[in-house]
RNA sequence: UCCGGCGUAGCUCAAUGGUAGAGCAUCUGGCUGUUAACCAGAGGGUUGUAGGUUCAAGCCCUACCGCCGGAGCCA
């Protein structure tokens, strides 16, 4: 009974002989007894050599073989409270696949801008390894929730034709002669999705060319968007607020292990619960005010003031009405008073951010024209959009949901660039 | 793009303007249950680059490059 276990199941294999293939994480030893830390993305094992139990040259082997060695390693699975994980492997044969050469990152800590420029191996320690576990989690649980709630999921395009907004943070590539652009949302394209087919939702990556140099982004990042005919502002702040409630719960249900590696303090989490505090832009200006800030009403938020307003709160806080001038020319404006916008954003607690942004879109043919021209948008780009003002328009609404800005919250990192597997960042590319 | 901080051994950091050090990693040896093991020893440096000030510069000045943080920007 010889076969390839994985580290994770080693506890169903107590008494039995297996094997283990991995990388050597770790070795101490004492005496004529040695230990060596096994990886193998699923765990870590304890493997115990005892030079009573095995040839010289295993032992000897055991004693050097460097860190992040690749390797085979055969013997008995047996129970020992002094083994990390209660399990370990009583060593019988360990046979190197590749013996690693001088491994850059050690035991001891390193700068950020050394593990940024080594993220192809950063990736294998253990705190990287429970960030991306919880990222799996979160992908699935974003998929899960739309599903089951009759959402189709509608892929948009990744090259464009065209911007959503201006044309100063796009990527731009050549399209056979002509100049297309890497998508920074898939907004426009569920819209017309969702007067196909209902309720919708894509799901992938977006880029941003911004000269942003911050903790909060990144160029290349993964959107979740749904977009609802029929739905108005109230029916996605709902929606949003239940969506974010079952990311967070899946995550505490399924990753509790993966959250104390990254010493997260799991209470703020578990407070996620419905209804999520509202409050209108006004209201979120005043409590600036009051708290000292002079921001001034018709600006956007920045950085410290969403810091300052999600502070304020114990759950993610929806801010609606914005000022319309601030927004996108797809916003629907409020009927009550033209200024506003039928805007919605999420800010994650802690001081986390801006994680969801969303509206109510303009239906109408003849105002979306004004507002396409307002901004300066050339309006034949918008043909097909306003096609779908021409032939049964319907009030309609959606959002998008930053993944690695909600990843960033929930496992409280410092900062973003850990919460996707290669990021790409301001004018860095590599690896 | 702007503001601030920092560039010293493979890594993380020390070093009044006066002989460049420590921990980890590496190498050698020791230790029969280690938990980022520990103990002893060894090797490892054109102090980011180019100028300048000074009897003397890792340290002071200028420029450039790089990294970090923040701002602006940012569905």
């Amino acid at each position: 009974m010889l076969e390839q276990v994985y580290i994770a199941e080693m506890g169903k294999y107590v008494g039995e002989n297996v094997t283990l293939k991995g990388w050597v994480y770790n070795r101490r030893s004492s005496g004529n007894i040695r230990f060596l830390m096994l990886r193998d993305g699923t765990g870590i094992a304890q493997g115990v050599i005892s030079k009573a139990d095995v040839s010289e040259q295993t032992f000897e082997l055991a004693d050097r073989i460097p860190q992040e060695s690749s390797a085979v390693v055969k013997g008995k699975i047996r129970e020992d409270k002094r083994a990390p994980g209660g399990y370990e492997i009583l060593v019988s044969e360990l046979e190197p696949i590749q013996i690693a050469e001088n491994y850059p990152i050690t035991k001891k800590e390193h700068g950020t801008g050394f593990l940024m420029s080594h993220r192809h191996l950063w990736l294998r320690s253990k705190k990287q390894l429970a960030i991306m576990r919880i990222r799996n989690v979160i992908i699935s649980a974003c998929r899960k929730f739309f599903d089951s709630l009759g959402f189709l999921l509608v892929d948009a395009p990744i090259l464009t034709p065209s911007a959503v907004e201006g044309t100063t943070t796009l990527f731009e590539t050549d399209y056979f002669g002509e100049t297309a652009y890497l998508s920074q949302s898939g907004q426009l394209y569920m819209e017309a999705a969702a007067m196909a087919f209902g309720k919708v939702y894509c799901f992938g990556p977006t880029f941003r060319a911004e000269k942003s140099k911050t903790r909060r982004h990144i160029t290349e990042f993964w959107q979740i968007e749904p977009e609802i005919a029929f739905a108005e502002l109230d029916d996605i702040m709902e929606l949003a607020e239940k969506f974010v409630a079952y990311i967070t719960e899946q995550v505490l249900v399924n990753r509790a292990e993966e959250l104390k590696i990254l010493e997260r303090d799991t209470g703020p989490l578990e407070n996620v619960i419905p209804p999520f505090p509202r409050i209108s832009y006004d209201e979120a200006v005043d409590i600036l005010n009051k708290e000292g800030s002079s921001f001034k009403w018709g600006d956007d938020f920045g950085s410290p003031e969403e810091t300052l307003l999600s502070e304020k709160f114990n759950k993610p806080l929806l801010v609606h009405h914005y000022p319309a001038k601030c927004k996108p020319f797809y916003m629907k404006r409020d009927p009550q008073n033209p200024q506003l916008a039928l805007a919605i954003d999420m800010l994650a607690p802690e001081g986390y951010g801006e994680i969801i942004g969303g509206s109510q879109r303009e239906d109408d043919l003849e105002t979306i024209k004004k507002r396409i021209e307002e901004h300066n948008l050339p309006q034949d780009a918008y043909e097909w959009y306003l096609d779908l003002r021409k032939y049964g328009s319907v009030p309609h609404s959606g959002f998008g949901l930053g993944l690695e800005r909600t990843i960033t919250w929930i496992c409280k990192l410092p900062h973003i660039r850990e919460a996707i597997p290669f990021p790409r960042l301001l004018e860095k590319c590599y690896p």
